[in-house]
DNA sequence: TTAGAGTGAGACGTCAATGTCCCAAAGTCA
DNA sequence: TGACTTTGGGACATTGACGTCTCACTCTAA
């Protein structure tokens, strides 16, 4: 069971399979039980119980893939990179291209409390803030709004377009220019 | 039990205490169980059962007694009237005023999703998708926005607002300032 | 083909939350 | 004060999710 050892590639796929459909169902029904996880990995629940002891074990073995799959797309970004409103723009993409696992994180407040010892920390959340914070010293975000602010903002606009998406209010293609928009200039025409 | 009759004031408070401890208590714990509500309504969990049969007649009465905190609120701010993007920013002072019900009624999707057919929405109260469409004609709101996406970035950034208020991130009092001005300017300096 | 890896189904036992009931104590009002 | 209302806490049974375990079956690689 141990991380560093090496996997047949049968159990990897298994393993990754329960991984994704416990971010992809616990992010859609955060009251889904371990047998709703299995079904959408298609694996019985007693496999599920073989690669996750218990449910916190799968918890934290979710969030730290999921954590992981969003800091590759965000890597992918480059976000420290060009000028900071295009990799925003960059940045706001690679989320809403993570919507499932975002969703899974940040759509329960608890989820990340509870599990912030289990893994280090992160490149990408504090480079969030740092590309933020770039941005208002080059003077194209909003200077009298906490980089903390800003970057709830952007969670929070990610989020709802995911779940309007969810709900088929809005394509999926869409998303991305719809929240760049929102975030960019608000909703007020000047 | 009826809701027509009369009730005694020390009953009426009671069960008024129960339904506010009931949205404040799951708005920042959906897991919240029967026992932390009573506690913290101060009240035994056995009293709790005798005002409510079970879960589901807790969750629908507190929901109807949520939305209709809410509806007074949001007719107190008469959005109907005047220009659009007053009424807006006194729609968003009204609904940041109501932070705890609004988080319990859309922090968790399903909660309302469950319940929808177990009240009616008052017809008296303009609707927040009135407003919307409203300003859109007037010109002060982005054509391109769906009211419905206008309307779910109204509440995502109320209940950011929220939570970040919460979480000590943002001073109470300005909370409304700095979600009307995201909702209307952005984060992008122009 | 064959041994070993991997799996599904399901039988248990456990546990926390729930819902019901009762009764003594406290509160309320005439 | 005295009748009536309301409450708290505890005992109890029920339920659904969990976690553990076994066994027969399927798949895979040599």
């Amino acid at each position: 069971m141990s991380t560093s050892g090496t996997e047949s590639g049968t159990r990897s796929r298994t393993r990754r399979a329960i991984l994704a459909a416990a971010a992809a169902t616990l992010a859609r029904d955060r009251k889904a039980t371990l047998a709703d996880i299995a079904e959408a990995a298609q694996v019985g629940r007693s496999t599920l119980h073989r690669y996750f002891a218990d449910r916190n074990e799968l918890m934290a073995a979710a969030i730290v893939d999921s954590f992981g799959a969003v800091e590759d797309s965000v890597r992918a970004a480059a976000i420290d990179q060009g000028p900071a409103l295009e990799a925003m723009r960059r940045l706001i993409a690679a989320m809403v291209e993570s919507g499932d696992r975002l969703a899974f994180l940040f759509g329960d407040p608890h989820v990340l409390e509870e599990f912030t010892d289990r893994f280090e920390p992160d490149m990408s959340v504090p480079t969030t803030l740092d590309l933020i914070k770039r941005g208002q010293e080059e003077g194209v975000f909003d200077p009298a709004a906490s980089p903390e602010w800003i970057q709830r903002v952007i969670w929070a606009l990610t989020y709802t377009g995911w779940e309007a998406a969810e709900k088929g209010e809005l394509p999926r293609h869409g998303i991305t220019a719809t929240v760049i928009r929102t975030f960019e200039s608000g909703v007020v025409v000047t």
